[in-house]
DNA sequence: CGAACTGTTGAAGTTCTTCAACCGGTGTGG
DNA sequence: CCACACCGGTTGAAGAACTTCAACAGTTCG
């Protein structure tokens, strides 16, 4: 199956992909006049494993919308510390930003495709309807209680809580909430700087869980054997 | 000189605190009208250091400004072990969520004075204001940047690092870039669940630095003596 | 004055990292 | 075609950074 013909050749905001930011979030509080002045200022892209959709220090130009793949979205230091700030589905947004430049690099991690949208035109289509602008707001705002989340885990949590809550939140990221097979798309490297440790310490953390029966590790996937005690690691979520 | 005194009296809206953080965002973007009721939903509060405003898992009923103190936000687990999110200073919201019960809590460091709002009547105010709107999406956007630079710092961050940034940039928000004398409100603790690290490590920290000349340690203060070095150790401010 | 609290310091311990080797899969060029 | 390099992942051993446990000093406060 072609990428490319699986969601390209549909317009994301007139019948398109039903995963794209634009279309779950902004289109039902549009005009159709609006959509269609969306539609027009739209671009297609596909993109490979590997490539980048922005990087850290780049003119933000333009703003994202993933309709499909997933893309990593990290920080660099100059020493090449990297530290991987999330890992952007189909439906989210790419490239917000108040500032003129991004302090983020966007890397698709599978072959991907997105909608691009001129940053000033769509900025100003928002900006000028109060309904989209409202969901706008309680997207960023979700994004930044997740954030707060994410701090408390990479501050607080033991490597072993950080790889359950991973395995879990991703899982319920990806709409899986009930299923044990977890597919990993990402490799050790992005795991262990999205969670501030090494490739090592994820690795062996894997094979302990592993051993201990919590989890089945699969080429590519890993398998929640054990709900219960992948639960009990992930301590956060219990908490309320 | 009474806190009540030096705030609590004016109004917040019509002619209060400058440093309020409704007065400073939202105030320009209404109308007559609109500061009028804002005006009357509003309720004054002062606390004392120590006191909350609001806790993780109430209900998230009121909305709040700051306007005179500091307030930690911070985050609880089960056993004990806290995450700060951050430190409030005046013009900053507390309790924006789009949850109705608060993931947060938020306790005064210092005896602070608020202005509270009730949620819904203030969040109808901003939802059918595109200006303030539009204001309030700018804020919790530069605060998901702020929170992602967090991240790398809790992730890929020495405690050497972690202190020397968290120094720099506690002095940035208060807007004393140029000033070497740092005075710091919040207590050891604070600073090491804000830094995840122990209260051992960042007194460990503080005095290795201030050995090495970088700083020197007064009681509720620090002096940075050394620019150079303490911004070299605070490596992510030198990228873009 | 003593209790409680905050902050500092020392010594020992743990967790995670670093360095290094190795394994299997993939791709490439002689 | 096969040798070889390369890449991602795993594993072991040694080391470092940070934590834990413990003691103590200085303040504040009843």
């Amino acid at each position: 199956m072609s990428l490319a013909e699986a969601v390209i050749p549909r317009g994301c905001v007139e019948r398109g992909s039903p995963r794209c930011g634009v279309c779950t979030t902004l289109l039902p509080a549009l005009s159709e006049a609006e959509r269609g002045a969306l539609d027009r200022m739209r671009k297609h892209l596909t993109i490979g494993a590997k490539e980048l959709v922005f990087s850290q220090g780049d003119a933000a130009s333009r703003v994202y919308s993933l309709s499909v793949g997933v893309v990593r979205i990290h920080k660099l230091l100059p020493d090449g510390r990297r530290q991987v700030v999330g890992f952007a589905l189909p439906a989210d947004f790419l490239g917000l930003t108040v500032q003129d430049h991004h302090a983020l690099t966007a890397e698709a991690i599978e072959p991907s495709a997105l909608c691009a949208f001129p940053r000033g035109p769509f900025r100003q289509l928002v900006d000028g309807n109060i309904a989209a602008l409202r969901r706008m707001n309680a997207i960023v705002t979700q994004e930044l209680a997740a954030a707060h989340e994410r701090m408390m885990m990479l501050g607080r949590y033991s490597a072993d809580e950080k790889m359950a809550a991973f395995l879990l939140s991703w899982r319920t990221r990806q709409g899986m909430q009930g299923l044990r097979n977890v597919p990993l798309p990402m490799s050790r490297r992005d795991i262990a700087d999205y969670l501030g440790l090494t490739i090592e310490t994820v690795s062996r953390t894997f094979t302990r869980l592993e051993k201990s029966g919590v989890i089945e590790i699969t080429p590519g996937a890993v398998r929640i054997a054990d709900e219960n005690r992948a639960a009990a690691l992930a301590t956060a979520s219990l908490v309320h």
